[in-house]
DNA sequence: ATCATACTGGACATGGTGTCCGGAATTGAC
DNA sequence: GTCAATTCCGGACACCATGTCCAGTATGAT
């Protein structure tokens, strides 16, 4: 039952942690190759040396696999944020560093599990979001010098997506007009900008 | 070779006009049903009254007709954008307001595309950063009476993922910390909290 | 009315999926 | 080291969706 992986822990049969160990190793080697939505569960079986009846006595499908392999990596992610002795509250969000550090320890998953393999609707409506923010950056000034503009594109497209999807979802009573200014603040004031005159 | 689809241009056949408008509504209208992934092009056909082999003369796979029915909505959308005397720039970001709009009046179109299925690796990872950030604005002030908190949830949770990507897909420089830095200021002016004292 | 073009439905090969089995190999317990 | 239990293997199977092709029919353009 318990798939674990990073830490590993005891009590399962040796064969079934390394067969698991192995197709997670896997697919995560395979998705930087070609994509998540072209990998095969036989690639993934070729890849790891284990047979293809096996895998399924493991994992119902393919998104189990990845299911599976990401939330252990992300378990084992908070286990290690809880074990180092949690820094002081000095900053506003405590979970964002040890993420960022865990990305950079674990490039090749991260970029994996995140990158946009330009396939997704998401992709495309990002892709066209983020053009929208850099034109409209482009020309303005953006405060609290030696931000990286790509950075604060990245920031507003990503929140803008995310407040849009929330938006949707929820049977909010707000009006366009009203998230739109909840918006355009938020954003204004992360980003360091002046509302314009008039 | 026109797809286009929402102001429909002329200068097509009527039947292909046809079958193609009849295939994006299908498949808009398949989604929230079942789910992209789900969906084969059978239904959509069926869904349509298209033949299956006439799908194929006119988009290569269910991709690009996805890709195809969302490019010709968005090009609607800047249409409209630009038509309608382009507000002052009284506004920081242009692009939002109109978006917003939009989204309100094709509400299931937008939530088609935006909605997260669950099953896609980002949703994955999404609903985890969702549950730390909620977790760690529950007890601070968030400032700016007025803001949901679930408003303030997705805005730093989008932007937090999108930084990420970004930095992990970039040879930038920057380091963790030197990142999470900046992260930590923009989510902080944004949201309009001060960082805690010591 | 005529011609070009688009639609149809059915057949086809292909390739991935998920299941099942008997036999071989490992493991953990003793 | 032996032995029973468990796991792995690999091959076979039915199933389903994909994408291609074709001959026949319908429909739009002029």
């Amino acid at each position: 039952m318990k798939i674990e992986r990073v830490g590993d822990t005891g009590a399962i049969d040796r064969r079934v942690a390394r067969t698991r160990a192995l197709l997670q190793d896997a697919i995560i080697a395979l998705i930087p190759e070609r994509g998540y939505a072209a990998i095969t569960v036989d690639d993934i079986c070729r890849k790891a040396n284990v047979g293809r009846s096996t895998f399924y006595t493991h994992y119902t499908n393919k998104d189990a696999l990845r299911s599976a392999t990401l939330e252990a990596h992300l378990r084992s992610l908070s286990r290690e944020r809880l074990s180092k002795d949690a820094r002081t509250g000095s900053w506003l969000f405590e979970f964002s560093l040890p993420m960022f550090e865990h990305a950079q320890a674990f490039r090749s998953l991260h970029q994996a599990l995140l990158a946009s393999s330009g396939d997704t609707i998401h992709d495309q409506v990002r892709e066209r979001i983020q053009r929208a923010v850099r034109t409209e950056l482009a020309g303005k000034r953006i405060g609290e010098a030696g931000m990286p503009t790509e950075f604060a594109i990245q920031f507003i497209a990503g929140a803008f997506l995310a407040v849009l999807g929330w938006w949707l979802s929820t049977d909010t009573k707000l009006s366009p007009a009203e998230v739109d200014e909840l918006f355009q603040k938020t954003a204004g004031q992360g980003v360091g900008a002046r509302r314009a005159p008039i």
